[in-house]
DNA sequence: ATCTACTACTTTGTATTACAAGGTAATTAA
DNA sequence: TTAATTACCTTGTAATACAAAGTAGTAGAT
């Protein structure tokens, strides 16, 4: 059920604050949703060639250099869409869940 | 994104009421999830074979018979799952929107 | 100085999900 | 008997995610 969800959160993540790998996989794992280095560089490689997201070089105080990731306009607008799409996903599983619309799901 | 939501819709869609692959096809269109024959033939074949569905042939008024889906006490107990599984995925987004688990998110 | 541990990034192979396209068979109507 | 309709099935392909193994830069201990 979570595929393709991945890209979405991480979009969610990198959009409230630039962060690199391990920063990504740790603040999912705070909202309970597991990810592994090899699923998650190949995916950020992909989001970079797609030009949605950009990165820059930063220092680290203590092993390699990191490649900090943010969204670009285009990740931005990515992002948007991915949002109708969640919403849209959501109104979904409520009308199958009723079998009727959410909006109307107070008439008695 | 819609990856693996499909077999929780068709479940949510089943267990409301035994349906064969035109109803379901209709039905999921009505709660604007496009699905087309090639798709859900072999799902239906698995979720069977899984033993979370069966099915009985009924007679159709116009046409030859059908096969009518309806979940298996297995397909109950995965429905249940994946209910929790959708409940947890609503509460990442929810997290991953605000920086913050959805309960708090009244704090100022 | 160099060896070890750690951190960060990468690659390869595999399973699963969904779609496109095409195919088979039973029923009804012309 | 032929054509149209309905229902079900199969094959090949693309995309997503994981497991596992690998490469390389940095820091600290000896």
């Amino acid at each position: 059920m979570r595929k393709g969800m991945l890209e979405y959160c991480i979009l969610l993540l990198i959009h409230r604050q630039p962060s690199y790998a391990n920063d990504i996989i740790i603040q999912l794992k705070e909202a309970e949703m597991i990810v592994v280095e090899g699923t998650l560089y190949p995916l950020l490689t992909r989001l970079k060639n797609d030009k949605l997201l950009k990165y820059e070089w930063r220092e680290s105080t203590q092993g390699p250099p990191r490649k900090y990731y943010a969204l670009t306009l285009d990740g931005e607008e990515a992002l948007r869409q991915l949002d109708a799409s969640w919403n849209q996903l959501s109104r979904t599983v409520a009308i199958l869940k009723t079998g009727r619309p959410a909006w109307e799901a107070e008439i008695r």
